[in-house]
DNA sequence: ATTCTGGAACTAGCG
DNA sequence: TACGCTAGTTCCAGA
């Protein structure tokens, strides 16, 4: 028999969109936040199901932002004139005042974990989108129009809290509230409080850049004094969403209703959305596409409750209108190209979240980057023009593939823009991925919503070897301060330049379960400055060599320079630096893409087993290079590099095989929890534990950890750190309590067991929930990046190490004592945390801190 | 006329 | 308070 878990995670179609029954799923301080019927959609299943469902829904519910934020929370949207929801209250009660002030009002969005971008879609979409509204032709324009609705555009990405800003805090409160994104992008509605307050924030501003001089005259109706009808970047008129102003807003949101269905009927009826759009302020048509998905629900839940998989799929498709709240995708099928108008067998509401950890590879099937992207792809603001697709490094496009699969039937490949630091793989709040159209691409693509976080679709055919070339998928990057004020938000933007491309294919079994594979490519560096001064290994000849050192090492990437500097760090599992050594740099051999070194000796000789270093490059005070491992093999041991290659694979490599290496990994670990490093453990928890810290009293040991001592976690690469953070929750200490639900996926027939698990509730939500979690947990438990609070806080589970205080509170702890809202989320931390950057991040922490102490007491 | 790009100007925050 | 630096964002201009 089948866990619940796994049931759970069986995409199968227990799931009927009822009103009514949600909140079962909710935890129960959230159920009244359930309520919002448009947005609610609750999973009927059978009795037996009732806990995994509900950890399933809760799973993608909450644990649904990408930040894995729980949904609930990220679902808030504040808009001054809505209703409140005392649950929100409670949420909120525990969260640091600050927060609370912020949100005046709550609203459960179907979107509503896209409290964490909202910026995102819209105004990638919309803009990016040219795609959207300019392609007619394209399937997908209605879709992105669609997405649109997410709440990023919308009014509600209240940005409550700035960051540093104390003053944002109080601005909280509606008619302040504070910065907003100011501009969030141009595209993005913004309420006039938003945009009153916009002027301010450092980057964020929006005003920041040159708008002055540029526009004489004009620039300062684009960017200035915005007047809240207008949008920042364009003209009121231009940007039709812009030209809403939050008044009209609302009204819709409460009516969507009636529009959304009628937009509903309207894309049915038409092949594109671009024309019912062209009438409708943007943010007008977002905000009833976006009910239109829910409503889309509303209007089946009858037939749905068969609950067969089937069945669901089919009215799924059917309706053509999917919606998907959190995992959900919320998906308005246009009949156009061949392969979108068929039914998508793998389409279905219950996809693991998107900061869920996958396998890259599961029985017969493994997904694979034959091609990666270059290491460098200056993504473009939506100020900007699109900067094209990214590119391979060799010229062309990256291709991804699914190996194994035989059948007939079409794929999806869903792409998304993830993070490249050291944390488990997620999806990254300051870019996404922009669909690109046009001549030169020749893969169809459409894009869909999911948590906030845009997903490039594209097929996978059997014709073409379920192979496909990936020139349809650009970045966008949205600002910082757009993304940073949102509630919730967790990690912080400055330096927060590198990507991954995401691939994730998702598998439909016989047994009507569905197997997820996930893939990630190489680190892809989206800045133009760190692009251009960052020094970036793209390779390294070898990455292991005895203790004793003397070997040469090739390393290749860019923007090295004569006086490049290599240096090997070892680091404690405080993050401190145990161990420091130049290494001697052939500068007869420099080059600007390599630099060949001598490896230096390790300080001790005689290891008796394989020791993980890290080096980076280093071209000047902040212009170091991404930490890469290495490896010291005791001399005494033949060399034989059996390797560390799956442990400690390059980075760049790690995220290539990311997915592979976890697998692998994850196999061996269920064997052997015990033999886990202790860190990794930790890791294991943290990964799990208080995502939030309550007070930023860490603060001070943030700093402590100097900059210098990077996290141990830092160095882990996704591969490394997955498979430990998969670790049953029987290994290791994690606590039941710890571990969010953990649902299994299918095992398919045959040999490969279980192979993926998604964790379905978010820790946070569901304090209580461990339940079925270790038992029915099978033997490995991929975690959602973020689990427990609201945001992506998963950077926090890598600082812990570092920082003691944070660590200190176990998972447990936060969780139980109080839930996740009580913490007060914390940016995090740049990316890799680069030692580099961690200079700048802690000082951001500080101020954060600080302000947010400020905002606390007053 | 657009879309891509590469470069660089501007700005805010910080020391 | 002015200055310099850094990094993010916005513009410009050429292909």
């Amino acid at each position: 028999m089948k866990s619940a878990d796994e049931e759970t995670y069986s995409y199968t179609p227990n799931i009927s969109l009822s009103l009514s029954m949600r909140s079962p799923c909710l935890p129960t301080q959230y159920h009244n936040l359930q309520t919002s019927p448009s947005i609610s959609v609750s999973v009927s299943q059978p009795s037996s199901f009732s806990p995994s469902e509900d950890m399933g829904s809760m799973g993608y519910y909450q644990s649904s932002g990408p930040n894995g934020a729980p949904a609930l929370e990220s679902p808030r949207i504040e808009i001054t004139a809505y209703g409140q929801f005392p649950e929100d209250e409670v949420e909120e009660n525990n969260a640091p005042v600050a927060k609370r002030v912020n949100s005046v009002v709550t609203l459960t969005l179907p979107s509503g974990e896209g409290y964490r971008d909202p910026s995102c879609l819209s105004p990638a979409s919309s803009i990016s989108s040219r795609s959207c509204h300019s392609e007619a032709s394209s399937y997908e324009s209605g879709y992105s129009c669609n997405y649109d609705n997410s709440p990023q555009n919308s009014p509600w990405q209240s940005p409550c809290v700035s960051p540093k800003g104390s003053s944002s805090l109080l601005s909280g409160t509606l008619g302040t509230s504070p910065r907003q994104s100011p501009t969030g992008s141009p595209r993005t509605s913004v309420t006039e409080e938003s945009w009153m307050a916009l002027r301010g924030s450092r980057s964020n501003s929006p005003c920041a850049g040159k708008r002055k001089y540029s526009f004489s005259g004009n620039a300062s109706h684009k960017y200035h004094p915005y007047s809240p009808n207008q949008s920042p970047g364009l003209s009121p008129q231009t940007s039709p969403r812009l030209s809403m102003t939050e008044d009209t807003w609302l009204p819709n949101t409460n009516q969507y209703t009636n529009s959304a269905i009628v937009a509903a009927i309207n894309a049915l009826s038409t092949d594109g959305m671009t024309d019912i759009g062209e009438g409708i302020p943007l943010k007008t048509r977002k905000t009833s596409m976006e009910h239109s998905t829910s409503v889309s629900m509303k209007i089946e839940p009858g037939g749905e409750e068969t609950g067969s998989a089937e069945l669901c799929h089919e009215d799924y498709n059917s309706s053509r209108l999917a919606f998907k709240k959190e995992g959900y995708t919320s998906f308005l099928d246009v009949p156009h190209h061949p392969y979108w108008s068929k039914p998508k067998p793998y389409i279905s509401p219950t996809l693991p979240a998107l900061d869920w950890q996958l396998p890259s590879s599961s029985g017969p099937y493994s997904l694979q980057i034959e091609v990666q992207p270059k290491s460098h792809h200056r993504a473009h603001y939506e100020t900007e023009g699109s900067r094209g697709a990214v590119k391979a490094l060799a010229g062309g496009h990256p291709i991804v593939q699914l190996h194994g699969y035989m059948e007939s039937e079409p794929l999806t490949l869903q792409l998304f823009i993830g993070t490249a630091d050291d944390r488990l793989l997620r999806p990254h709040a300051f870019y996404q991925v922009h669909r690109i159209t046009g001549k030169t691409v020749s893969t169809p693509s459409h894009e869909i919503m999911q948590a906030n976080t845009k997903v490039l679709e594209i097929p996978l055919l059997p014709e073409s070897n379920m192979r496909a070339i990936i020139d349809c998928a650009g970045i966008l990057k949205l600002r910082n301060s757009d993304i940073e004020l949102r509630k919730g938000e967790t990690d912080i933007g400055r330096k927060n330049t590198r990507v991954r491309m995401v691939f994730r294919v998702h598998i439909n079994q016989p047994n009507g379960r569905t197997v997820s594979l996930q893939v990630a490519s190489n680190p892809i560096e989206c800045s133009q400055r760190s692009a251009q001064e960052l020094p970036l290994v793209d390779r390294q000849s070898v990455d292991s060599c005895p203790a004793t050192g003397g070997e040469h090492m090739l390393i290749s990437g860019h923007n090295f320079q004569p006086d490049s500097k290599v240096v090997f760090v070892e680091k404690g599992q405080d993050g401190h630096h145990i161990w420091e050594m130049e290494a001697k740099v052939e500068k007869d051999s420099f080059k600007p893409t390599a630099l060949l070194v001598e490896i230096p000796t390790y300080r001790n000789q005689r290891i008796s087993s394989p020791v993980l270093v890290n080096f980076y490059i280093c071209n000047g005070k902040r212009k170091r290079s991404q930490s890469q491992r290495f490896t010291y093999l005791p001399c005494n041991v033949p060399t034989i590099k059996t390797e560390p290659h799956d442990d400690y694979e390059l980075p760049r490599l790690c995220a290539l095989q990311h997915s592979s290496g976890l697998t692998k990994p994850y196999y061996a670990l269920q064997a052997v929890p015990a033999m886990m490093p202790s860190e990794h453990r930790a890791c294991v928890t943290a990964a799990y534990g208080p995502q939030r810290l309550t007070a930023k009293p860490s603060s001070p040991s943030c700093s402590s950890s100097s900059p210098s001592t990077s996290p141990n976690l830092q160095d882990l690469s996704p591969t490394q750190f997955s498979p430990q953070c998969l670790s049953p929750g029987s290994n290791t200490g994690l606590q039941p309590s710890a571990i969010p639900h953990v649902s299994a996926i299918q095992p398919t027939p045959g040999r490969y067991q279980q192979p993926v698990l998604y964790p379905s509730g978010s820790a946070s939500s569901s304090p209580g929930s461990h339940p079925s979690t270790p038992s029915s947990a099978p033997e490995l438990i991929f975690t959602p990046s973020h689990s427990l609070t609201q945001s992506p806080v998963t950077g926090e589970a890598t600082e812990m190490p570092k920082v003691p205080l944070r660590s200190g509170p176990s998972p447990l702890l936060q969780e139980e004592g109080t839930p996740a809202t009580l913490a007060i989320s914390i940016k995090q931390e740049p990316q890799e945390l680069d030692q580099m950057y961690l200079d700048d991040v802690n000082e951001i922490i500080k101020n954060d801190l600080s302000s947010i102490s400020v905002h606390t007491h007053a």
